[in-house]
RNA sequence: GCCUGGGUAGCUUAGCGGUAAAGCGCGUCCUUGGUAAGGACGAGAGCCCGGGUUCAAAUCCCGGCCUAGGCUCCA
């Protein structure tokens, strides 16, 4: 029973560090403290969770239980707690997400494999379209490669040797294959099918990439964490002198990226990990030029001792969701190892051959957690541009159902429903609401008589005797402008 | 992967040894309603899967799968 503190006492002596010892009435323990004299001095408790937890936070441990709870100076500031964390638990994404219809992760289908549905499909296509203009006019080309490789590939790039328990590999008939859990192998093959003088670089390739790694099953949850995901993916090969100018020019793309969005961000420096290939020589140099960067431009940054790829450091975002905890996503990474690996080179002013960088870098990281991200940041009221559904026509009655169609068809740039259900108008304002349509046209027979509509926002705002063209106009406008709130009415 | 909960209708949940329930949603009908839930009727359930205990299992036991919160790992 005190098979833990005497392992404690063994390591404290060995250690020659002074104990400390904490009593509570009839209970005592280790502890380094300090400690309340009294229980009573503590103000009001509440237990929160109950969970194991690996003894000393090592896997090869024994589980032990731990309690968690909190305690306020008064009653007041603990009820504020427990209304905002219960606030959080509404923007959750897959309770939002279920509301919204727009993923679902089956039991039939596998765990950590979600499925979009046609709304969800929807946002996300925008946050596509939205970052290949973007990378258009950056000067990406995109490529487009399989989702199986075989083995051979993942030898060469080092992911086999190096990341092979997070994949999925199987056999096919004498050969191995396996899913591909990063996309830069097939850029580098891509690259590597033919010659390159220095003039062509920097060559700049983008994809879509969905991506394939097991992770551990108690890892899984929704969509910030599963087993099939899409990066949107960019892969860059440079010339040593190019990397200051094209790391700048990213950061410049993802800062573009993480304002669109109104999301606060931090960055780090991530370093060199115990796993990983390349010499001394070459990590020191590729951190050294992303350090140069970051203080080029006077960014204030961590820096994650360890935490880089297994083939070179990075620059990784990390943003809030609404709960508070940050999340990775956007990230650039030097990498001096793979374009050794697939021999990569180009001929250099010089007439000989040389050796390109390689950088890695995505916007959003994962369009999977930026969406899940997205969700809870604007609790599924998404921007117009973003809603899967943008209007919604409310006739107020049957006799005006002609009418509503006539009106949704002047909005047919955007995506909009009629509400042609049999119901009451407080029915129809109801259900728009829950479903977070940005905006609801209101129409019965006065504006059926004068030709224009009543516009309601999720604000409740509404305005009477709207002319079709100047909502529309408005629209266009707050799409184009990718406006964060509905704003006709404010 | 490891601890502790949980899986019942499309959704949210109640029931916890003895004829499967409710609200929302859906369908039909009545109603034609002016800014956040009008009414009636109805359809809809392999009670996660496989074993076991019992006269009898959604309910108890064992195993598995999925899921939640943690732990450990990561986009």
């Amino acid at each position: 029973m005190y098979k833990r503190q005497l392992e404690l006492l063994a390591e404290f002596a060995d250690e020659n560090e002074q104990v400390t010892f904490y009593k509570q009435g009839e209970w005592g323990d280790l502890c380094a403290g300090p400690h309340v004299d009294s229980t009573g001095e503590i103000g009001p408790v509440k237990l929160l969770e109950i969970a194991g937890a690996y003894w000393r936070g090592d896997e090869e441990n024994p589980m032990q239980t731990r309690i968690y709870g909190t305690a306020f100076e008064d009653e007041s500031d603990l009820e504020n707690f427990l209304e905002r964390k219960q606030e959080a638990e509404k923007r959750d994404h897959r309770r939002i997400g279920n509301e919204m219809n727009l993923f679902s992760i089956q039991d039939v289908t596998g765990p950590g494999l979600p499925l979009y549905h046609p709304p969800g499909k929807t946002v996300l296509k925008e946050l596509e379209d939205f970052v290949e203009d973007l990378n258009q006019d950056a000067g990406y080309d995109y490529v487009e490669t399989p989702h199986v490789f075989k083995t051979d590939l993942w030898h060469r790039s080092g992911h086999y040797e190096n990341y092979a328990d997070d994949m999925f590999i199987f056999d096919v008939g004498d050969d191995e294959f396996g899913l591909k859990p990063m996309n830069c192998p097939g850029h580098a093959a891509i690259f590597q099918d033919q010659s390159w003088s220095y003039r062509d670089l920097p060559i700049r390739y983008a994809e879509n990439g969905k991506v394939y790694r097991k992770e551990q099953r108690g890892e899984l949850s929704g969509l910030s964490r599963v087993w099939a995901f899409t990066i949107d993916d960019g892969h860059l090969f440079i010339r040593p002198d190019q990397i200051e100018q094209e790391v700048e020019e990213i950061m410049d793309m993802i800062i573009d990226v993480l304002e669109t969005f109104d999301l606060e961000y931090e960055m780090a420096l991530a370093t060199r990990p115990e796993k990983s290939v390349g010499s001394d020589e070459i990590w020191e140099h590729a951190e050294e030029q992303l350090e140069n960067v970051l203080e080029k431009r006077n960014l204030e940054y961590d820096i994650e001792e360890g935490d880089g790829a297994f083939y070179g450091p990075k620059i990784d975002f990390a943003f809030e969701d609404a709960i508070g905890r940050a999340w990775d996503g956007p990230t650039v990474q030097l990498d001096f190892n793979m374009p050794d690996r697939f021999d990569l080179s180009y001929v250099g002013e010089d007439n000989e051959e040389h050796e390109p960088v390689m950088i890695h870098r995505a916007l959003y990281g994962s369009y999977e957690r930026f969406f899940m991200m997205l969700i809870e940041h604007y609790e599924g009221k998404f921007p117009l541009w973003l809603a899967p559904e943008q209007v919604r026509v409310l006739p107020i009655s049957d006799a005006n159902l002609g009418y509503a169609y006539q009106v949704a068809n002047e909005f047919d740039d955007f995506r909009v429903e009629v509400d042609d259900r049999d119901s009451t108008l407080e029915r129809k304002i109801r259900a728009a609401h829950d479903d977070r349509v940005p905006y609801q046209i209101i129409v019965g027979d006065n504006e059926e008589e004068d030709g224009n509509i009543s516009v309601r926002d999720r604000f409740e705002d509404q305005e009477y005797d709207v002319e079709i063209e100047d909502f529309h106009d408005h629209l266009v406008t707050e799409r184009d402008e990718q406006r964060s709130e509905p704003d006709f009415l404010q």
